[in-house]
Parts: structure tokens; sequence; C-alpha cells
DNA sequence: TATATATATGAAATATAATACATGGATTTG
DNA sequence: CAAATCCATGTATTATATTTCATATATATA
């Protein structure tokens, strides 16, 4: 069973296609933190972060390490920087250029 | 009103979210096409298509130029093609290393 | 082992996005 | 200008993803 990149491109950029997510992705970058901590700081329920930290952690936007009860995200710089930067350089370079942004959300 | 980078992230990162974009995308590293051609390479609804590039073309992942009857339509290398690398590289990292990507898809 | 705290999970309810269909507008050519 | 071709668009339907709620599981500790 083949696997274009197509499926795997889908995989990754439906993950990061979600504001919850992202948000999470923010925080993590102050450093790595646990789901009750998280959770509070976006003043969203325990479980919604649990279960968005669970779909980002499959497609190792984040790693996990338990320690005790508490269970610590961290994030995955590597891949999380780069993707940024290129965000940014577009919405630089082919958005705010044409001030006509038009990304929706 | 304030734009932050993650709103701009999500309206980047949806757009990618579609397999029928994605198609387009792969189908347009070929060369320009125009909008009955893709549709007919695709095997998809001429509708369809163009609603889908309209949301492509909405946040410059693809250009247009308008020729005769047709509108050829041509990838925006730039972007594209440094934000495949990306995943590429994440994938090969992160997921093959481990046997066991776990992108939805 | 009982209790408290932290996290995970299944599933129903809700929200969001994609698609198909019908049709409208644009461009060229006879 | 009529006909043909190409493309765009509004909208209803359908599909997919998100969120919430209830509850389960894990860990630590008295």
């Amino acid at each position: 069973m083949k696997r274009g990149l197509n499926d795997i491109c889908y995989g990754f950029f439906s993950t990061l296609a979600n504001p919850t997510r992202l948000a999470i992705l923010e925080k993590l970058s102050e450093g790595e933190k646990n789901v009750t901590r998280l959770a509070s700081e976006l003043g969203q329920e325990q479980s919604m972060v649990s279960h968005n930290l669970k779909t980002l952690e499959q497609c190792r936007f984040v790693f996990s390490e338990r320690r005790g009860k508490k269970k610590y995200f961290s994030l995955n710089e590597d891949t999380v920087n780069s993707i940024l930067c290129i965000v940014e350089n577009h919405e630089a370079k082919y958005c705010r250029a044409t001030g006509n942004c038009p990304f929706r959300g």
C-alpha cells in the first residue's frame, strides 16, 4: 500500500490546521508544560487539550515525558520552527506586500 | 485589529490541508495548466477545481494568468517547494524512523 | 487501600469545510 | 450578435473534524 507525499502532507497540514493546536504549540515554545498547566494557560478544558496534544504527538510535533503524576510536553523545535519560518516568509513576501493578505481565519 | 502569527498559520495550513488542493499543487509542479486541463487530469469536476484554485490563489500558493479564454495557473515554487522539503524531512526523521508514521489521511 | 490529583478516552453533539449541481459571466470566433 | 468554450460562483447537501461531557485510567501518598 503506497503512500504518496500528498497523503503524508495531508496528515501533516491538517494536524496544524487547528487554532487550539496552534495555540498549544505557541505555549510550548515558552518551554515544556504539562496538560493541566496548558489547559489553564489557554483557558480550555483539560480533555480538549489532551485530545489535541494526542493529535500533535502522533504527528511528532510535540514530544512527551511523564514525570510522576504529570506528563510534560515539549515542542519539536526542529520541525515547528522551520515551518513557522516559511510561513512568516511567505506572508511577508506574498501577502503583506500586496496589502491584502487573504488568509482565512 | 491584531493578527497573531497563529491566525496567519491557520489560513496557511488549512488551505494546504485538503487532498484536492494538494493534488492540484502536485499537478502544477509539472508546469502551468489551465482549469479544464487540471480538472481532466485530476478526474474532478471543473467547478470543484475552480473553487479550490481560488482558495489556493487567495493564499498565494499559486499564481494565475489569463490568456484568451484560458486561465493558466502556476505554482508558487518558492513557498511550496520549501514547505514540501520540510514535510519530507520531518517524515523521514520523526516518522519513518519509528516505523509508525501516524499521519491521518 | 482509600483519596486526591493528573491525564486519557469514547461518544454524542456541534461546528466547519468540501462537494455537486445549477447557472451565470467572460472570451473568442463564425 | 449567436454559438461555443472556458471559467466563476451561490447554495444545498454531504462529509469531516472539533468540542464537550461523562467517565475511565494512572500515579502518588496518607
